[in-house]
DNA sequence: GGTCTGGGTTCAATGAACGAACCGACGTGA
DNA sequence: TCACGTCGGTTCGTTCATTGAACCCAGACC
C-alpha cells in the first residue's frame, strides 16, 4: 500500500495508526460503521466512493482487524461489516476530527449532536457527558440530527440517518425500499 | 483539492475536518510542528515527504489557518510555520490518534511517552494528567523517548527529537551543525 | 427463461505523488 | 570579485492511485 512505503519508516505511533486509518474514504467508511451502516451498497449509497476503492477499503479495513465480515444470511449468501473492538477504539479518534471541524472549520452549523442516550445530556467536548461525568462509550451514545444538516436528502441512507439514533444500531432493511417509492415517475430510457 | 470535490457534498463535520487534515502527510506535518518543528528543511528531512508536496501542504495548511508563516530573520528572509490556535486545536486529534496507535496496532512497543510536564505523571488515555486531573494542554506536555524508539538515528532532526522535551519548544538550530561531524567520509563525486 | 439485486471486478482516463534536477536570493570565504 | 554553499522552493517526467463506467456472476423471483 502506497501509504506503508514511506510511513513505515516513521517511528511514531500516529504515523501507524495512519497507515492503516489514513487512505482517503478509510475514517468516512470507518465513519459510517458507527452510524450503524453495514452493507456494501449502503456504504457504497452513502460515500458515493468507486466501487473499486470501496471493496479495496473495505478488505484493507477487514484485513487490519478494524472491521469483521461476516455472513449475515445464507441465501442469497450476504455479508456485512461490523466494527471489531479494535474498531470501537477509534472513536476518539472519529470524535476529536468531528469536535475540530465543528469548532474551527469556518462557516460550518453543527451537523449532528450526540447526547448520552441515558441521560440526554448533550456530550462535552472530550466525549464525556457533563451531568454522569463518565466517558460514554459509542454504544451509549444517542445521535441527532443538527442545524446543518440537510432535512430531505435524495440519497436513502442519508435519509434513514436523519432520526434520532443510537450509534452502532444496524440500519433496518427498509431504507432501501423508500427510495423507490416516488419513483413513479422514473425515467426510462428509449 | 482532490479531497473536496467529493468530501464537500458530506454531510459531516469529520468530512469538513478531513477536508483540512485529511492528506497524505498533512497529519505528519502538524505532528512535527507540535514536536517543534518549524522549517522547511526540517519538515523535510524528517517526514521524507517529495519537496513538491510539503509545499503544496504547507501552504494548504496556512490557507486553513491551521499554520502561520513568519519571517523569523530578515537576512537572508527566512520563514517559519508555526501552530495557530486552530492548529493548536487538533491536538486530540493526534492524540486519538496515537493512542490507538500504540494500542491497537499490533505488534508494536510505544515509540514515546507523554508526560505532565508540571508533576511528571504520564498522561492517561484521553490525554489527561491522572494525578493532576486536568485535560493537560500540548504545552505542558513533556515527550520523552519511549522503548521502541530508534536511539541512534541518522536523520538529524529525529536525533534531535531525542531528548526529552517540552512539546512546541521550537528546535534549536544546533540540531543543523550536529549532522555535518561526521562526515568528514564524505562521499566525494568525481 | 428473463429479469432483478447485491456485491463485486475490469479497464481506460485522469489526477496526484514521487524524486531528481534546476533555480534564485542571499551569505561566506578566498 | 568570484566561486561555493544554504535555504526554500519550482519544474518536470515517471509512476502510482483514484475515478467512473461497464461488465460479471450467483442467487431469488416470477
Amino acid at each position: 500500500m502506497a501509504l506503508g512505503k514511506d510511513y513505515a519508516q516513521q517511528q511514531c505511533s500516529i504515523a501507524r495508526a495512519l497507515e492503516v486509518v489514513g487512505e482517503r474514504w478509510t475514517l468516512l467508511i470507518v465513519r459510517d460503521a458507527f452510524y450503524g451502516v453495514r452493507r456494501y451498497s449502503d456504504f457504497l449509497a452513502h460515500l458515493g466512493a468507486p466501487r473499486a476503492v470501496l471493496a479495496a477499503r473495505l478488505q484493507a479495513l477487514v484485513d487490519a482487524g478494524v472491521l469483521d465480515r461476516r455472513r449475515y444470511q445464507e441465501s442469497p449468501p450476504r455479508d456485512e461489516y461490523v466494527l471489531t473492538g479494535r474498531g470501537l477504539a477509534l472513536w476518539p479518534v472519529l470524535w476529536a476530527l468531528g469536535a475540530w471541524g465543528r469548532a474551527e472549520v469556518p462557516g460550518s452549523l453543527p451537523m449532528r449532536a450526540f447526547h448520552h442516550a441515558d441521560c440526554g445530556t448533550e456530550l462535552g467536548p472530550s466525549g464525556e457527558c457533563p451531568a454522569c461525568r463518565v466517558l460514554v462509550a459509542p454504544a451509549d451514545v444517542e445521535m441527532r440530527p443538527g442545524a446543518g444538516l440537510d432535512l430531505d436528502p435524495a440519497e436513502p441512507v442519508a435519509r434513514a440517518l436523519l432520526a434520532p439514533r443510537r450509534l452502532l444500531t444496524p440500519l433496518e432493511p427498509a431504507a432501501h425500499q423508500e427510495r423507490r417509492e416516488p419513483s413513479r415517475t422514473a425515467v426510462r430510457p428509449t
